[in-house]
DNA sequence: TGAATAGTGTCTTTCAGACAATATGCC
DNA sequence: GGCATATTGTCTGAAAGACACTATTCA
């Protein structure tokens, strides 16, 4: 048999795998052994991200099983056999945090054969970001379970999550820098200041106001609106918001 | 029950999935039914490309069956029980072009549920970038099934696979302004108009000759060696290695 | 009037991009 | 000498980064 022969594509071998129809059968290949391509199991997580008190905080569900019973984990579940793989991200999101107007995006696929000591688990990972007006909604809640944690200090985390949380806060620094990413998680209006905080909560380190306000500002996304925030015994801040249809 | 009362990780859930081992039995959660969840197909595609001529490629597969019987799809298959994912797409990618030592990275993964009429298929897509003195080994073949197709004029794809490449023809236009990513396309030793010309191809777009020139050798990743090339009647090019240990 | 944050401008350096003439080897 | 590609530098505008003082509100 020549390399050439058995040439085929993702989709065609797939279907090889399946239990046969009547209206596959008879053109099913011979050269694919269903029985010898175990489905693996797939689940998809979501590295749950938000900024508070000028800290990026990630939340983190405890284990209560064998393996890493007790440790720190990223939320995750299963693929519904109708859903797209972000409805799922979306669907787990909702059931951890009750909201879903977020931010959300693929980050990347982790399917080490050994990365769950059980059985073979790809995993499908999305990050999400939660806008500051969007935490109180499980603020109090009985944090037995789901906590946040600031996600460049956190417990040593289950499974290969930390290597996923570390992959997660590389791509949000760098998407910060040439996208509009950091205004998803702000709540519409807000202060030069408080994008600033998000900004410097993400990359973790702090940056230059004067320089700061110069950049966002001649970008022209930024709409000024007439309020002010007050906030103590200061000088009120301006309030702002995106102006997404800023095409520069 | 409450929300917080099935608050899980993807990796606990997966094990639920699984047939019980006398270990696991006693602590299956009852809320996850295994049932409920059936196992898509996995597969891993392979975005193979390389520059000829001043123009970037794509190799692709004739599908035999239905559906879509006789277009052409980009190259994949199943995932070995044993195998990580990259492993999965070196293994396609030498199966297809009988090279192993390329450059080869994740795209994304594609798991609508309908982008395969069959069945669910989640595809992982990795893009492997071949250099040109790795061209030779497949040419002359029997070029019925695989062929190499310019990648930003082909024909209409398979599945989803149109969607696939423009995402690829994307990331990797990307990532050539802020990676080495381009010199993963040629050979060892090269001159500045070969390099000149790996760019133009991804770009689809010419350059500025002293620009470039400019460019390139003011990040000190090429090293200068002291052959030249001679290419017809005119003045012999001087060539150049990448020096990966250049850290800027 | 003191406390606390809001708001503002200049200078320097670096980088990107537009732009065209000379150099060299081979036939 | 003619051909064909290799090789080279200047100018301009934009953007990034270093750097410190004044403005405003409220208690």
């Amino acid at each position: 048999m020549s390399a050439r022969a058995d040439k085929t594509t993702a989709a065609e071998a797939a279907a090889d795998a399946q239990i046969d129809t009547p209206r596959e059968a008879h053109q099913r290949k011979d050269s694919y052994d269903p029985g010898k391509f175990e489905r693996p199991s797939v689940t998809v997580d979501v590295v749950i991200l938000t900024v508070r008190e000028r800290r990026l905080e990630v939340m983190l569900i405890r284990r209560r099983h064998w393996p890493f019973e007790g440790m720190w984990a990223i939320p995750g579940g299963f693929i519904a056999p109708n859903e797209s793989l972000e409805d799922s991200a979306r669907r787990e999101l909702r059931e951890e945090t009750s909201v879903s107007d977020v931010y959300l995006e693929q980050l990347y696929t982790f399917g080490d054969p050994v990365r769950d000591p059980r059985t073979r688990v790809i995993t499908v990972v999305y990050y999400a970001l939660l806008r500051a007006d969007q935490l109180h909604l499980r603020a109090g809640d009985d944090a037995a379970d789901a906590q946040w944690f600031p996600a460049y200090e956190h417990p040593s985390l289950a499974f290969d999550h930390d290597q996923i949380l570390d992959y997660t806060r590389q791509r949000l620094r760098s998407k910060l820098e040439y996208t509009t990413i950091g205004f998803q998680l702000l709540a519409p209006a807000f202060t030069l200041s408080e994008l600033q905080e998000v900004y410097e909560a993400i990359l973790n380190r702090p940056l230059d106001k004067r320089n700061f306000r110069k950049k966002v500002l001649s970008t022209g996304i930024l709409e000024q609106i007439p309020e002010t925030r007050k906030a103590g015994q200061h000088r009120p801040a301006a309030l702002y918001r995106f102006n997404p249809r800023a095409d520069k």
